[in-house]
DNA sequence: TCTCCCATTGCAAAGCTTTGCGGAACAGAA
DNA sequence: TTCTGTTCCGCAAAGCTTTGCAATGGGAGA
């Protein structure tokens, strides 16, 4: 058992003073004389007292600690988003409580109950890949518990969100391919409730026709992000009459498989079939080829999301969408000399 | 502001009855009568209820939090880690209080400090690695707060520690490379007052001895985990009259600057020269060649952390090493044919 | 010397739950 | 009818902090 924490009481009865004096005393109020309050503040320093939030919190009704929901926590892309509203938060006294859905609807729905049993003051959440239904969300707006989506969002009337430019950023990709004089380019998409999903479509569909690419369907799959999945679709891609000879995949995981894929069945990135990913830093350059990714700006993800908390937290009203623009780092994946 | 949660009062005054009855129906207090208890908990049911953790934690002086501390958020290493210790963690009801030292002495002091304004419970805590100097955990050892410590890891006379057998696998990864015929193998290892840096040169000094080759200090390094300073050990390295035919790093991040660097000079992998880490899966496959490297069981390290915690509550004397074993995985980085 | 006021400080309640103990009500027995 | 004994239930305190209001004491003015 830990010993037990100082209190107010004990600095009181050490100065035979009493308890709201004490607490007065600490925070400057007027009312106290300023020999009283030297003392006071003197003698809690020494003792190193830090007020109890279990007492604030109660009297308060706040807690000071946000939940965070994520996907899943190895992730780079979270951990990062993750680092970066723990940063802000920390800034504002604030903790983080942090909860996995391993992309399950399920455990979400399970870990935002367990958040609002520890009583946090709000949420932060990426959506599970899984999660087409929102009712555990619209039940936070409905008790007015401040929330943010970002990435993966939903319900963006009522909640703030921070989203990357989907559409631009597979825009992009597709204007260098088609620089690179890549014709058949196929995307590797995820579920299609997703907003990630759906906007990348867009930004899919928008860009062949600006570069006056014709849409060929057999080249737009959609799959669940695990290798496995992904593998299949690869299998399909390349037996197709006219394989693509350019593919673009939805995250880190489904992308690096495509790659391994190729490798292990001799076909040369980038000269015979061109590779871009959503990925990060880290895995994009310790890659072969180096990978030509879009870049997410994760740590600022994390920030701004934790900005909008706290302007929901001041304004119950607040519903912006921010929307953050990626840049596509082109590396060896993607460049026929 | 969030909607007040519902008090026990709430459900007292609903029902006509007192607080007291309301709380011991709830916990089937024989007390109350049996008809009583069932509409009480019906009510309790209907209208969600959720006893608040504030209260309980003011009047039980726990908070059921538990602090981590960890050099950073993004590296999987300590990301798969966190999530194991999350997953033990809520099956006890516990939750997890994040924190990050960046890697630095001050930061982990500081959020030694504010997981303690938190009033955790206890904490579990991987070293940074300038940690060198331990007083703000042996005040912790003295309040007899909960701690343990995994992978860098001291004072484990009185702490529950969790770390894998360094010297084994290092000596394996020796023991493998002299079966490849490797014969000069240099290991770029971390800081000197790290436990994983210490006992790995231990396991270095007795692998090459088992395998009969003999320590050349030139090929033993020491880098502060950063990329940089690899960079200019490997440039040393590579300048030495009789340079390595095979390094090994202490983490990903120097290993994988190593091969990038290696790749630049156009030295090959594994013919010319022989690479392992300790690294995990996702980087150790996907990248070219495929990294031979040592696994972590970090997930079982997670797990094992959580579990030794609780024991840890329990018993305030208990301070078990437990040791857990690596696996080398053999893989194209380090196999000449 | 008495009254009033200001400067200081203390009391108590609220926020929520648990639990020892006292109390009320009712039934059965004497 | 009265006493004993259950059976059920409520009071109040503890855990810690903040804050409106009451109270105390001393000094100053009349």
């Amino acid at each position: 058992m830990a010993k037990r924490h100082l209190s107010l009481k004990d600095l009181a009865s050490e100065l035979n003073i009493s308890i709201s004096t004490v607490s007065r005393a600490l925070k400057n109020h007027p009312d106290i004389s300023h020999e009283l309050t030297r003392k006071v503040q003197e003698l809690a320093a020494v003792r190193n007292y830090v007020p109890n939030p279990l007492a604030m919190g109660l009297l308060k009704q706040e807690t000071r600690m946000i939940g965070v929901i994520v996907p899943d926590l190895v992730t780079h892309f979270y951990s990062s988003i993750i680092s970066g509203i723990e940063e802000y938060a920390k800034s504002r006294g604030y903790f983080i409580l942090l909860a996995s859905s391993y992309e399950s609807m399920e455990k979400e729905i399970e870990s935002v109950s367990n958040l609002l049993k520890a009583r946090v003051d709000g949420m932060i959440v990426c959506l599970s890949k899984e999660t087409d239904r929102f009712d555990h969300f619209v039940q936070l707006i409905t008790d007015e518990i401040p929330l943010v989506f970002f990435d993966r969002v939903c319900l963006s009337n009522y909640v703030p969100c921070v989203v990357i430019d989907n559409k631009d950023a597979v825009e992009q990709i597709i204007r260098h391919f088609n620089e690179e004089k890549y014709r058949h380019i196929a995307f590797i998409s995820g579920p299609a409730h997703l907003n990630i999903s759906r906007d990348r479509v867009k930004g899919y569909l928008s860009g062949l026709n600006e570069s006056g690419l014709k849409f060929n369907p057999d080249l737009l799959r959609t799959c669940n992000m695990l290798s496995e999945e992904a593998l299949g679709i690869m299998d399909d891609l390349l037996k197709l009459p006219e394989p693509p000879d350019a593919i673009f995949g939805i995250n880190d995981m489904v992308i690096f498989t495509v790659m391994k894929e190729l490798k292990r069945r001799g076909l040369k990135i980038p000269q015979e079939i061109g590779v871009v990913g959503f990925a990060d830093e880290f895995h994009a350059t310790f890659s072969t080829p180096q990978l030509t990714s879009i870049m997410h700006p994760t740590r600022e993800i994390g920030i701004k999301s934790a900005e909008l908390f706290f302007k929901k937290m001041e304004d119950p009203a607040y519903a912006e969408t921010i929307v953050l623009q990626t840049k596509l780092v082109v590396r060896e994946s993607s460049t026929r000399n």
